[in-house]
DNA sequence: TAACTGTAAGATGTCTGACATCTAACATTT
DNA sequence: AAATGTTAGATGTCAGACATCTTACAGTTA
């Protein structure tokens, strides 16, 4: 694990006392001189925290004025809203809402696909589904995530749509663990093989409305199967 | 409007050669010395820039071993993406795939909306149309697109998903000056008019399915229109 | 020969202190 | 009362220095 630059600590330890509430939106933070004095880091390091803050839109700078917390709609970072929204007993409530939001993405890319992807992708998609079905089989869980992020990736990409994917990537990143852990119990795997079999037969019959479907099927399944996982947990 | 800072201009001046090609992903930038000599700035401010950039996840710093450019599929910024995807012929091919992706989104957030919209919301969309209306009749462009806009937000925003309204914060600023462009044409205001009417409607009938849907036509539209426009421009 | 080690070059990380410039509030002058 | 000057405090930029990490290479040793 890499060890995190002093930049970097004081850029979270900024966004923690952001999120927990210490600088509300449209207030001002303290002053460079006085961050760097709390934080015992020079003044330069406090600026290029800053920078990163500013560059994800969490703070804007204004010379001669001071350094203010942008509202939480105007934040650039998925990552910095989902650990804002993820605060008190909110956190369920995050999980469905970005499971909302990679239904939208997902089904639509899917749709997307059904008029572009290639014949070479099909075969491949259905070769991923086989993976998944050999992993479940010998009860490889990590080759059965593997697979399935490699199906989804795959269509994703046969979108040809690069703005999709750019505003996929944080999401991916977020989701990842959570998929483990869902990827993890037997019945939902069996319910994924069949949900990526319908989804790449759809997508060979070049049928954008039945690919979209297939997709937002799968998708409904993977918010039952989280919010069952969420109710469950203690 | 705002001078920008010396480290604004670094930074912009450093991803224009990396989008011209200059530094093509994988490989490294120039180190911070020959970057301060090259804009004439000392070597905080290039620092300053860099950080800039690697919150955008365009660039990853490794201590002592270098600078590097980030594959495209990576970065986190959609305008720099923007900026990249639009180089030579693909401006068109860029637009399209906007819309696309501006679809994706709003046809999701309409569909949660609908079960999810207050009364007075509803009513307040109405609102909208019937501004959209008054000014098409008077011919004021700027009342049109401020109603279009406000209609659209209010469904953002009922739709209660943070991460939506957050992913659609940058589109909607890309895509801002487009639709003032295409709000001109008289024709298809009045197009408009009718799709936002059959919006409000359906979301009035808290159908998801029906909204969504109603959304897809407006959407549609858009995408008929923007194509028009671009194959019409000289 | 092969593996280990020390050295040095080059890169980023951080610090210190200084000066420049912008903003806003206050004091002064007209 | 309005215009102007002053000042405090904030961010913007600079210069130079030292620390630390990575890599390559030469030299040493088994």
């Amino acid at each position: 694990m890499a060890r995190k630059s002093l930049v970097g600590v004081v850029a979270d330890e900024l966004l923690d006392r952001i999120i927990a509430g210490d600088f509300p939106p449209g207030s001002s933070v303290p002053g460079e001189l006085e961050l760097s004095a709390r934080h015992e880091v020079s003044r330069m390091t406090v600026r290029e925290a800053m920078k990163t803050l500013e560059a994800q839109r969490i703070l804007s700078v204004e010379r001669g004025r001071g350094t203010f917390v942008n509202p939480l709609n105007r934040w650039a970072s998925l990552e910095a809203v989902l650990r804002a929204a993820s605060e008190g007993q909110n956190e369920a409530a995050a999980s469905v809402q970005l499971i909302e939001l990679r239904r939208m993405l997902e089904t639509g890319a899917c749709e997307l696909a059904a008029a572009r992807i290639s014949d070479a992708d099909i075969q491949t998609l259905f070769g991923h589904v086989a993976a998944m079905r050999a992993a479940h089989e010998v009860n490889d869980i990590a080759a059965f995530v593997e697979a399935d992020l490699a199906f989804h990736d795959l269509i994703l990409r046969a979108s040809e749509n690069v703005f999709v994917a750019v505003l996929f990537a944080p999401l991916h990143r977020v989701l990842e663990k959570r998929r483990a852990e869902t990827s993890a119990v037997p019945t939902i795997q069996e319910h994924a093989i069949g949900h990526h079999q319908n989804i790449a037969e759809a997508l060979e019959s070049r049928d954008p409305s039945r690919s979209r479907e297939a997709m937002d099927l799968h998708m409904q399944q993977t918010l039952d199967d989280l919010k069952t996982l969420v109710l469950e947990a203690p």
